[in-house]
RNA sequence: GCGCCCGUAGCUCAGUGGAUAGAGCGCUGCCCUCCGGAGGCAGAAGUCGCAGGUUCGAAUCCUGCCGGGCGCGCCA
């Protein structure tokens, strides 16, 4: 059963009154907005506004008619409305709206904010080659597609992370061949980087080893590193698929031969992504008889295709950009749903060290490691930061700042927020907080300071927040939002006393509630971008 | 040349049609008889790249231009 929430409800009403006004079917396009000022009411509303042009009357006029209708409907939950500016409809509400959205946002428990989706999502990311460690470019990956797939999750969806494994190929074979010059002391011609030395030692006979078998074992050892990496960054993968098993299923050639669209042409095989976009068609074999890197990459969205997932959410570097129209006409090719497979582009993570940029290339050998970074600056910093900037922008991380600032990365203020929780309820006592939590809200006659409206509303908007940041696919999204509710419980705490609320005429109870409920919605964002919420600090 | 992304405070960035554009860091000045000072308050700081257009209303949508990034192979 969904729940439902207070301020959806609320939106409901408005959107149902201003229908009615038109005596026409709902107005979708009205927003029901927290308001940029006290003074213009708790939530205000801009369907009159919305609806003049069709009603032919003047929006204050409208807005006149639609808070005097609204006010009966609403009767006890809101205390007066107001018309403000153009034609802007401010409502402002009782305690006792308050007191029931408290009531029922406790009586919702985890369900607040959990959605029915019901959705089978699978969301590929990370993906980096295995011939070498995680860097910093793929953290924000990771960072990225796990807090996405928390959030879908959360939203209702069953969601399978995955791992698409490059094991196969030219990279591959020049990794064996690197390893086995380190076996041999000598200078690798591609990956210069000292892991690959560590790896060499590690492998048995590795001087006078086959670079096929040497790339099988070291991206083995590769990969083992890899997922404790991502385990430590939090990510638990559930699958890493192989492309080597691609061709040695021979789904490879099998996808070749029943896609859509292939044609022959100067010696070539040649598929016509064009028909869905593409700038120009694209080569499955060469002339040379050699597959294309494309070709595999038919066979694993065919795969994926033949898993039946109702969405695929494929979370690309910005160096595939040339590469996600064929993606799409590979996939229609092959019958899939267009509107059921999305790329999504990450742009970089540009690393400057003391203000100089940080070398990534793995070929390079000169790494800025995901376990290097974490290391510097712990997980809860590393996750927040490479979370909190939305995927279509670079960042410019210098490490230098990120190390001497880390005590005052903003991830710190929100988990000291929820510490802070956890010493009042703590203060409070059990006892005190369970007979708080059986209490009937509803019964109390607390009157709500301005800073304790302010933090309930933002923890109201919860539910809304994360909807908008799993389908806008931009869970940054919640870490201004944990931001902004953790300064609203400072605020609540510097306003209004808890424990001895009495003392200054205030209801203990509903205190000790909203406290609860803030400290569950904190740890609850936290979570979301895989960041610890702590009882103390 | 073509395509995509970006351009918002000194710096890093939020803000995909609403009211006087925000946060963090940095800067200036205050506040610990008070449930956690890893805190709070106040202040300085902006032609939202530029120019048109759409709209009652534009940082947001459209067009053009300028600046930056990335991508455009029978490479992987």
């Amino acid at each position: 059963m969904l729940v439902s929430d207070p301020v959806s409800d609320l939106r409901g009403a408005v959107g149902e009154a201003a229908a009615g006004l038109r005596g026409d079917g709902p107005l979708d396009a009205a927003r029901l907005d927290r308001p940029p000022r006290p003074d213009f009411g708790d939530y205000s509303t801009n369907a009159a506004m919305l609806l003049a042009p069709t009603m032919g009357e003047a929006p204050r006029a409208i807005a006149e008619r639609l808070g005097e209708t609204l006010a009966e409907r609403l009767g006890a939950a809101v205390d007066r409305v107001e018309i403000a500016g153009p034609g802007f409809l401010n409502l402002f509400m009782t305690d006792a709206w308050y007191l029931d959205s408290l009531a029922r946002m406790r009586e919702a428990g985890e369900r607040f904010g959990s959605g029915e989706g019901g959705k089978r999502v699978q969301v590929e990311f990370v993906s980096a080659n295995p011939t070498g460690p995680i860097t910093v470019a793929s953290a924000r990956h990771a960072a990225y597609g796990d807090s996405l797939a928390r959030m879908l999750e959360l939203a209702g969806d069953t969601v399978e992370r995955e791992y698409y494994v490059n094991d196969a190929g030219t990279q591959a074979r020049k990794f064996g061949e690197s390893i086995r010059a380190r076996a041999r002391g000598e200078e690798p011609e591609e990956y210069k980087g000292d892991y690959v030395t560590g790896l060499a030692e590690r492998i048995e006979g590795a001087a006078d080893g086959d670079p096929d078998e040497l790339a099988k074992r070291g991206i083995e050892l590769m990969l083992e590193e890899i997922e404790r990496t991502l385990q430590r960054f939090r990510v638990h993968m559930d699958r890493f698929f192989s492309e080597r098993s691609l061709y040695e299923s021979g789904a490879v050639e099998r996808a070749l031969d029943t896609i859509e669209g292939v044609y022959e042409s100067e010696g070539a095989l040649w598929l016509r992504t064009t028909a869905a976009g593409d700038d120009k068609d694209r080569v499955l074999r060469r002339s040379t008889g050699e597959l294309a890197y494309f070709a595999p990459d038919i066979a694993y969205h065919a795969d994926k295709l033949g898993r039946g997932y109702d969405r695929l959410i494929n979370v690309l570097g910005p160096d595939h950009h040339g590469y996600v129209k064929r993606l799409y006409a590979a996939w229609a090719a092959l019958g899939g749903d267009p509107g059921a497979y999305e790329i999504v582009l990450m742009q970089l993570v540009n690393l400057f060290e003391g203000g100089k940029r940080a070398q990534m290339s793995k070929r390079e050998g000169a790494i800025v490691t995901l376990d290097a970074l974490v290391d510097d600056i712990g997980v809860d910093a590393a996750r927040w930061y490479l979370a909190s900037r939305s995927h279509d922008t670079s960042i410019d991380l210098d490490l230098e700042l990120a190390r001497s600032q880390s005590q005052d990365n903003p991830v710190y203020y929100v988990q000291y927020a929820h510490a802070r929780i956890a010493s009042i309820l703590r203060k409070a006592g059990e006892e005190r907080v369970a007979a708080a939590l059986a209490t009937d809200l509803r019964q109390s006659d607390e009157r709500f300071h301005p800073s304790a409206r302010s933090l309930v509303k933002r923890l109201l908007e919860f539910p809304a927040e994360v909807t908008e940041a799993a389908e806008r696919r931009a869970p940054h999204r919640m870490t201004t939002y944990a931001h902004e509710a953790a300064q609203e419980f400072s605020a609540f705490y510097r306003d209004c006393r808890v424990v001895g609320a009495a003392e200054e005429g205030g209801d203990e109870d509903v205190r000790l509630v909203i406290c609860v409920l803030a400290k569950d919605v904190l740890a609850r964002s936290l979570d979301l971008l895989g960041v610890e919420a702590p009882e103390s600090m």
